[in-house]
RNA sequence: GUGGGUAUAGCUCAGUUGGUUAGAGCGCUGGAUUGUGGUUCCAGAGGUCGCCGGUUCAACUCCGGUUACUCACCCCA
C-alpha cells in the first residue's frame, strides 16, 4: 500500500524536532522561572467532560473515539434508524481527544483540589486535536503551551504573565507586540451605546477589525442586527488609543470603569519592569467567544504577517461546571507552531545543535575497525556524540556519509594511527587534518 | 459547513491543438578512484500517469463522477 498520514498531520525529521525541542524547552525553562509547575494530561478526555465547553462549532471539532468491543450493540438503535449523528454518537463513543489544555486543566483542578495548595501555578505542553479543515499554520494536531495560575484574584498574575510572553520571545530573538484589553471594557462599550444584550455579536464583530477594517466592521456589526446608532457611538470608543481618553466615556458603566481600574493596576505591577517588546493597550482586542472575563492578551510577530502566535486572558469561572464554584484563574498559550513558522521565515533559530553529532569515526580495514569501536565509547564516556561507521568500506562512501549527518568532525583510523597510536583528527568545514593522541582529542572536542 | 486549486518515478515537477517506446533535476545503486568528502563524468534500477466510467480509430491529455491532498472563508493556535 501507499503510505500517508491523516489529513492535518505531521512528521518531524530529526532537524526539525531539533527546533521544535529549543522552542519547547526555551518556554519551559521560563515558565519554570516564574514558578509554574508541571502536569500533564491524557490524549483522551470522557467525552462529557468536553462537550459543551466550546459552543456548538467546537463540538462538531471534536475528535471522538469509538467504542471498543461490540459497539453496536449498545448503540441508540433509534438514533441509529433515524440516521442522526448527533445523537447516535453518544451511544458510540464514550471518549474524546482533547481540544485544548484549559478544559482538562480545570478537570484536573477539581478532582485534585485536596492536594492543591492554591494559588496553583501551572504549565502544560501537550498536544491537541480539533477536527477543522487544514490550512496553512492549521493543523488537525498541534502542540499548546499553557501556564495558568488559578486561585487568586491578583492582578499581579496579569502582569507576570505579560512578562512571561516579553521574556519568552525576546529570548527566541522574535520581535513581538503584546495587546491587551479588559472583557468588561468591551461590556461598558455594550452598556454605553445601550445594546448589552447584543455584547457577543459586537465582540465577535470587533474581533475582525485588523482583518476587514472598520467599515468592515460596521457593515458586519449591521447584518448582526446592531442599530446604526450603537455602532456609532462604538465606533468612536473604539478609535480611541488610551486608558485615560476612554475613562470619561464609559464612567457610566460600572463594568467599564472596573475594567479600568483593573488596567491600571496591571500597569502599575508592570511599572517597574522593563520589557523588551511593545506592550500596548488596544480596546479592539476582543478574542472571540471565550470564557474570558478580566484582562485579554494576544501576541503578534512583528515583521512578519501570520495569525497571533500567543493569546489568553481572566476566567473566573472556569471550574464552574464541575460544581467548583468561585475560583478565578488566568493564563495564556503559547502557539509553538506558529511561533516556528515565524522562527523559520526569520530565520531566527540558532545554527549548532548542542544535540548533534559531534563527531565520526571512519575505519579502513577490519582490524582499525574494532580498534575505533574502542575509540568511539571512550569518546562517548568522555560525554562527547560519537558514532562509528558500521563497516569499514570504501573512504569515500564514509565520508559522503559523514557529509549526510552533516558531522563536524571526523576521526581516520587505519594501519599507521594504530601503529604510531596517534589519531586523524580532520575538521570538516576547513578540510584540516591533525594527528592527535586521544586525550588531545577529547580536551579539543570537549571544548566546542 | 461553503468555495477554489492540484493529483505523472522515492522527492520536486515537465509532458505540444488527443497520436505509436511518458521525460528532466535531485536522491538512490554501481563504476572512473589501493588512505579522504561536498565538484565532475559514465552506467543502472525505479512509473497499472490517484481511482471508476464516458467520448474517440486512438486518452497522461477531453468530459462526468469519486477519493485524497491543498488553499481561502467560517472559526481558531
Amino acid at each position: 500500500m501507499k503510505p500517508s498520514i491523516p489529513k492535518g498531520t505531521r512528521d518531524f525529521t530529526p532537524e526539525q524536532v531539533a527546533k521544535r525541542n529549543y522552542i519547547f524547552e526555551t518556554i519551559r525553562e521560563v515558565f519554570i522561572k516564574y514558578g509554574y509547575q508541571p502536569i500533564e494530561t491524557s490524549a483522551m478526555e470522557n467525552l462529557a467532560t468536553l462537550t459543551g465547553k466550546y459552543g456548538t462549532e467546537g463540538d462538531k471539532l471534536l475528535f471522538k473515539v469509538l467504542n471498543n468491543g461490540d459497539f453496536l450493540a449498545k448503540a441508540d438503535k433509534e438514533a441509529l434508524a433515524a440516521l442522526d449523528s448527533a445523537k447516535a454518537v453518544k451511544s458510540l463513543a464514550k471518549r474524546g481527544l482533547r481540544y485544548d489544555l484549559t478544559v482538562p486543566f480545570a478537570r484536573f483542578v477539581v478532582m485534585h483540589r485536596n492536594d492543591i495548595t492554591f494559588p496553583f501555578k501551572r504549565y502544560q505542553i501537550q498536544p491537541v486535536w480539533r477536527a477543522d479543515r487544514p490550512q496553512k499554520g492549521r493543523y488537525q494536531e498541534f502542540y499548546q503551551c499553557d501556564v495558568d495560575v488559578v486561585g487568586s484574584n491578583s492582578l499581579m498574575y496579569e502582569a507576570e504573565l505579560v512578562l512571561i510572553y516579553d521574556e519568552v520571545f525576546t529570548r527566541l530573538n522574535i520581535p513581538v507586540t503584546i495587546k491587551y484589553n479588559n472583557r468588561k471594557i468591551l461590556e461598558g462599550i455594550a452598556e454605553v451605546a445601550g445594546i448589552s444584550e447584543q455584547f457577543v455579536e459586537m465582540t465577535t464583530s470587533i474581533d475582525k477589525l485588523d482583518k476587514i477594517g472598520m467599515e468592515g466592521v460596521r457593515t458586519d456589526m449591521e447584518n448582526r442586527g446592531i442599530s446604526t446608532d450603537a455602532i456609532d457611538k462604538i465606533a468612536g470608543i473604539l478609535s480611541i488609543g488610551s486608558i485615560d481618553e476612554m475613562r470619561p466615556l464609559l464612567s457610566s458603566s460600572d463594568a467599564g470603569r472596573k475594567g479600568i481600574e483593573e488596567l491600571e493596576e496591571m500597569s502599575q505591577y508592570l511599572g517597574t519592569a522593563t520589557a523588551h517588546n511593545t506592550v500596548q493597550f488596544d480596546c479592539t482586542l476582543a478574542r472571540g467567544l471565550s470564557y474570558y472575563t478580566g484582562c485579554i492578551f494576544e501576541v503578534t510577530a512583528d515583521n512578519v504577517k501570520m495569525g497571533s502566535i500567543g493569546g489568553g486572558g481572566r476566567y473566573d469561572d472556569l471550574t464552574g461546571t464541575f460544581g467548583m464554584k468561585d475560583v478565578s484563574g488566568v493564563g495564556v498559550s503559547f502557539g509553538a507552531e506558529r511561533i516556528y513558522d515565524v522562527m523559520q521565515e526569520l530565520d531566527l533559530f540558532p545554527k549548532s545543535d548542542k544535540s548533534a553529532l559531534k563527531v565520526l569515526l571512519i575505519a579502513y580495514d577490519k582490524d582499525s575497525h574494532h580498534y575505533a569501536f574502542s575509540v568511539t565509547i571512550k569518546l562517548r564516556e568522555a560525554g562527547i556524540n560519537a558514532d562509528l561507521y558500521p563497516t569499514p568500506t570504501k573512504i569515500q562512501k564514509q565520508m559522503k556519509y559523514a557529509n549526510a549527518r552533516k558531522v563536524p568532525f571526523t576521526i581516520h583510523i587505519g594501519g599507521n594511527e594504530m601503529e604510531r597510536g596517534k589519531l586523524t583528527l580532520k575538521d570538516m568545514n576547513t578540510g584540516v587534518q591533525s594527528s592527535l593522541s586521544l586525550e588531545e582529542i577529547i580536551n579539543q572536542l570537549g571544548d566546542h
